[in-house]
DNA sequence: CGTGCGCTTGACTTTTTTCAATAAAGGTGG
DNA sequence: CCACCTTTATTGAAAAAAGTCAAGCGCACG
């Protein structure tokens, strides 16, 4: 793949909406593109930052594990998102593992280089604060998630997300098997499942096959999210 | 308080090493000064960012509420470091609350004045986003301690941590109420009472009056914090 | 067509929370 | 400096939530 390639690429991303085109065919000299296989891990956690990941199809998960090996699911990431910018700015590592759940095609920008850039050209620097803020932001949401509410309430929570994210549809697919769900939670398999087994028999939801969900009582979910009522 | 008063706090602040003088002194020109006296509300979530905070001496901490009251503390400030960057970049909002622990001197730099200077001295863009990421990386810490360990293994931690931020010392103080260090290690004043009198009981360490802490088997802490061992 | 992985369910254990009562500490004003 | 009052900490007992272990089912993929 050629330069020019990859700056169209770059310029699809929103990321980098509004970048002088001379950043641009920079970042674009610089960067390398890279694929990899479902259930390939991309970085382990204190690995050596090579630099910064554009998710450019495909989907990809970073999580960290505990000394008996279970996971927490740290964010999920997309086509279009940043990953790795943490690692570049400071520790030099990563701080989290991260594998594909997917066939997912990115392109790695190197440390020096963004760097480099960053100081060129203050724009990028801001649009790096802007993610890094929101980045922020989500870890905050999953602290609270995490720390202030039970498994189903989180639950709720997520379906609600979900469902938002496809413009409020009642029914949807979670994207990925349901026990990436549970470490997405912070919980186990089995409890995700005793949690979508009582919605289903309060008549919230419906699930059919392996992933899919009917909501089926928007209110009271909404409810439950907000921690107005406990599923007994 | 003058601008060249202002000025020279400014230079104190690590944060603000090796930036261009005149970079400071337009910093300088655009920040408040302000103090807020114990328990005194800094921002609460949701508010309009006036912008960031520099904590010049005291301590306050930065939390989220459930919907029930309990608490969970995101993280404790102290001299010298910088808060509220977050909200600056995205969202315009803090996305948690922030009060006074005891009485604190801050400095306020308004957003405006931020986001203009990154752009004229790419240096303070790149100190902030050094800033947000050590922040991000604080988080997946807390969100790892959150979701994959038990209470007595966090408190392990972060008394261990505690100690190594003096020197090692043996003998300690934990800062703030016990109520508090609880709602640090997302649990309740309970719980983490009995976790504290069964390390007692355990010869692990020993409390001395309300906040006293002293470390006697150091090693069998660390195995605990690494999920060695549980306490039984 | 079988094997394996993911999901579900049950029974049981452990951990944490909840509720309540008491004790200790800390701060304030006399 | 002491007495009082409020806040904070400890402890017990009971309940609830989540985790563990184990068995079984079903679907997908080779």
């Amino acid at each position: 793949m050629n330069i020019e390639q990859k700056k169209d690429l770059l310029n699809l991303v929103p990321f980098f909406r509004g970048l002088p085109d001379d950043c641009l065919e920079k970042l674009a000299e610089i960067t390398r593109e890279h694929t990899f296989a479902p259930k390939e891990p991309i970085f382990g956690e204190g690995a050596e930052a090579d630099g910064m990941f554009i998710v450019l199809n495909g989907k990809l998960y970073v999580y960290k594990l505990s000394p008996d090996g279970k996971e927490q699911i740290l964010k999920i990431f997309e086509s279009m998102e940043v990953l790795g910018e943490a690692a570049v700015f400071s520790g030099h590592r990563y701080p989290a593992n991260a594998a594909a759940l997917e066939e997912t095609r990115t392109l790695i920008i190197p440390r020096a280089g963004v760097i480099r850039q960053c100081r060129e050209f203050p724009d990028l620097a801001l649009s790096l604060l802007d993610v890094l803020s929101g980045r922020l932001r989500h870890f905050v949401h999953l602290v609270e998630s995490l720390s202030l509410q039970e498994v189903p309430t989180r639950l709720a929570v997520y379906l609600l997300y979900l469902s938002a994210r496809k413009d409020g549809a009642e029914q949807f697919d979670l994207e990925i098997p349901k026990g990436r769900v549970a470490a997405m939670l912070g919980t186990l398999p089995e409890t995700l499942s005793r949690a979508l087994a009582k919605m289903g028999k309060e008549g919230l939801l419906q699930t059919e096959g392996s992933r899919g969900i009917t909501l089926l009582d928007r209110e009271r979910l909404q409810g439950l999210a907000d921690g107005e009522w406990r599923l007994r």
